[in-house]
DNA sequence: TGAATAAGAGTTGATATCAACGTAAATAAC
DNA sequence: GTTATTTACGTTGATATCAACTCTTATTCA
């Protein structure tokens, strides 16, 4: 015979989960954001890639992919639709002959530049639909998980 | 002349971007729990799915799709590798001919008595991860953007 | 009742995600 | 200085994610 899990123990992980809270928010704001960014042809988790590639030194990939806390072959294949674009470029490392380095081009600067405000005002927007803590501790309390 | 994003804006979307930060905390927190749930062999958002399917009467697709805040297709294509390993049955609806319902197997549910215990002791590790605010917080923030 | 509309799902195509494995280069140990 | 280890990245295979489209069945309404 075997252990059953109960019904009322269904409901007290649906309602307690974190990871399936921080899924369905992800999921959420992701599609949030996608529809936003739309017209300009990129997703909300291109937007995050492209800006956390505009830096005054073009960065290597494993930086970036623990800044988006991202698996690095989740990053290397992120970054390809993106380079066919032409919106960033992977160059080698004059330092390090293992390393790549990705740099935003001019065009991705100028996706970029159009992107900004959408989040800007997107943003607030959802900023605006937390209430159960300020949005910062909201932001906090995130980055403890990640 | 092409508007640039300035490299403190970059910070500025990195430090405040909601998106951002439930994609990290998302992502981190679904490895956390795979590796948790690897012997068992199912991903954490296969337990979610399964344990969202133990009720006392099988549900249909789209009040499951809308409980993971996730996409009626993907919700399809997530039930295939579980439909496939026998861990739940994809049924018709006697009352409604257009729609299926989703009943968890005699193995769906060994598996998920087996997967509980695992998800309670992680999921004590990650809730005393929070210190920003209170998890009970956290989540119902949570809720509110998804 | 018959036509228009709405609702529930599936398929396709593109991208996203990660583990497991592999390659090459830098660094450490001796 | 040669070997061992570590580091940085890529490829492959499986699953995940969603938009756009299509199919079928219910429901609405005229």
């Amino acid at each position: 015979m075997t252990y059953q899990v109960t019904f009322s123990q269904t409901l007290h992980v649906k309602d307690h989960c974190l990871c399936l809270a921080a899924q369905r928010a992800a999921r959420a704001l992701a599609r949030r954001f996608d529809e936003a960014f739309r017209h300009l042809g990129i997703t909300s988790g291109q937007f995050s890639l492209l800006m956390s590639l505009n830096r005054p030194e073009p960065p290597p990939m494993g930086p970036v992919a623990e800044l988006l806390a991202m698996d690095r072959t989740t990053l290397t294949a992120n970054l390809k639709p993106l380079e066919r674009r032409g919106l960033l470029e992977i160059i080698p490392n004059p330092k390090d002959r293992r390393s790549r380095l990705l740099r935003l081009t001019d065009a991705g600067q100028s996706l970029l530049a159009e992107a900004a405000p959408i989040w800007e005002s997107e943003h607030a927007k959802v900023d605006a639909l937390v209430t159960a803590c300020a949005p910062q501790d909201l932001r906090t309390a995130l980055s403890e998980l990640a």
